[in-house]
DNA sequence: TTCTTAATGAAAATCATTTTCAATAAGAGT
DNA sequence: ACTCTTATTGAAAATGATTTTCATTAAGAA
């Protein structure tokens, strides 16, 4: 079985090159319709998946149950607030300690996730405790 | 507002304490089930939302869109095998690092997850390439 | 240009989870 | 023990993201 190249492959992959948000297919589905380019909710999606199983783009599912893509680029973990769902990116060599710490399991570097509270969610949980 | 200790809510919190699976709502649904506990699913859910609010319970949702729940115990992090979603505990202490070296986030220690590929799934993708 | 079939997309299906709301039952007050 | 308030429950329906189905379209090989 071969693969063809197609022009709704060429615009997920494109699209997901020149954003750094972790869109949703949603997004990048309101993205193709603003840009005039004809390609179905579905094949977002489809295409989307394909590029998980290929290993070019990591998929992050925050605490609402949605789906975000990220292209795999150089280094860098998630942060992923419990409190707003928003993705954080960080830069961190060091995280090569954590990884050697673990034995038989083998960490995709892009795919490292750290939950917790982002510093805006934290003021205002502080704030709201002041009340 | 005041809160009702209830059967449900016991049975619930008791059963976390009882299991390490990282069960789902319907895991701990047929688990009443099979003990005679009347119970409703719906419950089950509402219950759980509640005690992951109380920073009792932790959520971990894996890449099939399923929550799993963990009792917040002691120091110890999740690894998510993104091929077979199972979920794995780590007892590491010098998470600390990784921690320390994360500014403007509050990371909570038993919310830390990895996600990779876990030894019986890297064995089995090994097996195919050779063939 | 033709032909094979990979890829698309609209509609329908799926499925975990949430919402709604009437019925139930903690547990405080008497 | 009895009553009363209302937190909690649970069945059914709603939600909403994602997947499946399948007829149609269009890469790209021949």
């Amino acid at each position: 079985m071969f693969t063809r190249q197609t022009r709704q492959k060429e615009f997920v992959l494109e699209n997901l090159k020149q954003r750094f948000d972790h869109p949703t297919a949603l997004q990048i589905f309101h993205d193709a319709q603003q840009h005039g380019i004809k390609i179905g909710e579905v094949s977002i999606y489809r295409i989307l998946n394909n590029l998980v199983k290929e290993g070019k783009v990591c998929k992050i599912v925050t605490k609402d149950n949605v789906a975000h893509f990220d292209l795999i680029r150089e280094d860098h973990i998630h942060l992923v607030c419990n409190c707003c769902n928003r993705i954080f990116d960080r830069e961190l060599d060091n995280d090569k300690h954590l990884s050697n710490l673990i034995k038989d399991f083998q960490i995709s570097k892009q795919d490292i996730v750290l939950h917790g509270i982002c510093k805006d969610c934290a003021k205002i949980l502080n704030d709201k405790e002041k009340e």
